[in-house]
DNA sequence: CTGAAAGCGCTTACAG
DNA sequence: CTGAAAGCGCTTACAG
């Protein structure tokens, strides 16, 4: 229990080795490039002194921080847990800390949050941002960039592969008889709900189903509760709602209405967030690799950063996948 | 749309205000100590070159980074949320900026993010943690430290008063008539679980209540699930869990016993986490007041930090508070 | 393979 | 109030 005297420097080090300074350096950073003996040397005094590079001493005359910014629009968002989790765990693996910011939702907040961060990173991953393109271009024209589930030319990205999970969700609603189901969308200017819409309209159409559109909500409980009288005027025996959050919230008007689900109304969501499981009925939802995508973001960040790695190694799939539950029920007419 | 330049340090802004980087320096971060109209031509010159400070050349001279380290064990467990959001909101308040480390579950990965960490921070708030006593000292040794729900002599910490949820949770219940209720237990060494156990066997007794103790598990979902058992064994008309989650399960297991919740079975939590509100029935459950905690905790860390502050503003009240919801009614026998 | 030196961008006594 | 200088702890050409 010392009270805390100043850290090992690469001087101490050298002293305690009988060698310079730079020596040290190179012993601890690029150990292939010096005689075994010396760096061994050095590495026992190293370790004798407790020491442990000073990040910022690194970063001065490197430009490189090892750390990466994670921007996220909320943090009590259930989407983002694994997104957090993976983009986490990928970084670490490669000795990079990961700084996650919120922008609360404010396009405002989110700039000046930037605009504190950036500086202390060597790149970022939005996993969900208020910027506009032109602003999301200004930032990786300072740091690389890697851009979750939405696209624009010019910057990596990685986005969830909806197809195959609403290819599933359609056939599925099918099989149970339903003919015209509603689609509640989320947020005007998201990219994501503009790439489940399109799919949707093109698998359903596929399938003889009429899709009928109920309009954009909040992406929350209560844009689904709001949702709720729309949906009941359209007189569909089913509706897929842009997330789980507003599903749940659909739901809960649903009952309060004397609507049973599934019995009377077939309800589904997207991205089996935490908790889907245990709503009145279990939700039967469509499932996002989240983790996987949050790791494949600060991967695809770290070759661009690395440049000497394996330039590209193989993209995984990111396909989603339908989960029944228990929301979804044949039509009883 | 310009290809990624040298950022403008204080020497551009010297040259381009005609005065010594030294000025610069103190001008833009102790304008109080200076000529008005020299600090007001300097702060132009910087805006104008879009400059801002180098955190880590400015971390390097004063030992400071002006980043602190928020420690918890899961990121996905969704206790946390609210806390990581306080803390976070606490932080850049003050400027400063919240790295978020997991040590999922793991006392040696915990300490090895630590490493890692710990030398880019100016502190630690410890939200959860598997560390030992001492270990715990020792990061203290060379930062300052404070603890979320635990405590330790010597150690700054915020903790949830119990006391008052569970004073009104042993009312509710005795009003609705129980007079024999299960306690299943969280982690044996989890500082909190000790907290609640104590109190509420205080509690129960003064209001003529047998607690039944039913023993120490996961504080997850199957943990829920495996203590279904011991929970029917004991015969008690109502069971109150470490937490929502083991609370969650265990109306699952009950359901898929026949057993009826609550009018078989009245279960309680504790934590008012995410998606408590839509269980079948929605759980009772006893809230504390996290994102306060979370917030506070920072606060207290940035006070040893800043020593200048106000050294010690009122404690906020952390007291708890009963959620009465579906899951609780009364004794039918 | 190793040393001596310069430099990364800032801060802060020390003079004046 | 301001300048000139030293220093924070590292890295990296440049010599040898």
């Amino acid at each position: 229990m010392e009270i805390s005297k100043k850290p090992a420097t690469i001087y101490d080090i050298a002293k305690l080795a009988g060698v310079n300074a730079s020596t040290v350096s190179r012993a601890l950073s690029t150990p292939g490039r010096i005689n075994k003996s010396t760096a061994q040397k050095v590495q026992l005094a190293a370790e004798q002194l407790n020491y442990r590079v000073n990040p910022f001493a690194r970063a001065l005359p490197t430009g490189r921080t090892k750390m990466l910014a994670l921007m996220v629009a909320d943090i009590t968002n259930p989407v983002f847990f694994r997104v957090v989790r993976g983009a986490e765990s990928a970084a670490a693996e490669q000795g990079y800390t990961l700084v996650i910011a919120e922008s609360q939702e404010s396009s405002q907040l989110e700039a000046q949050t930037l605009r504190r961060v950036l500086p202390m990173v060597d790149g970022v991953v939005f996993a969900s941002t208020r910027l506009s393109d032109d602003e999301i271009r200004v930032v990786k024209s300072e740091k690389p960039v890697t851009l979750i589930n939405r696209e624009l030319t010019g910057i990596g990205s990685i986005v969830a592969r909806n197809e195959s999970g609403i290819e599933e969700l359609i056939s599925h609603l099918h099989n149970l008889g339903h003919h015209r189901v509603g689609y509640v969308g989320g947020p005007q200017a998201s990219w994501v709900n503009a790439d489940r819409g399109r799919i949707l309209k093109a698998k359903a159409s596929n399938a003889g189903i009429e899709l009928v559109d109920l309009g954009v909500h909040p992406p929350t409980q209560n844009g689904g509760r709001a949702a709720f009288e729309p949906v009941r005027a359209a007189k569909v025996s089913a509706v897929i709602a842009y997330n789980d959050l507003i599903a749940i919230g659909l739901m809960n008007s649903a009952v309060d209405a004397g609507i049973r689900v599934p019995q009377d109304l077939t309800v589904v969501g997207f991205d089996n967030i935490f908790g889907s499981d245990f709503t009145n009925p279990p939700l039967t939802t469509v499932e996002s690799p989240l983790e996987l995508i949050g790791g494949e973001a600060v991967r695809q960040l770290l070759v661009a950063l690395e440049d000497s790695n394996d330039s590209t190694g193989p993209r995984p799939d990111t396909k989603t996948k339908l989960i029944i539950r228990g929301s979804t029920a044949e039509v009883c007419k």
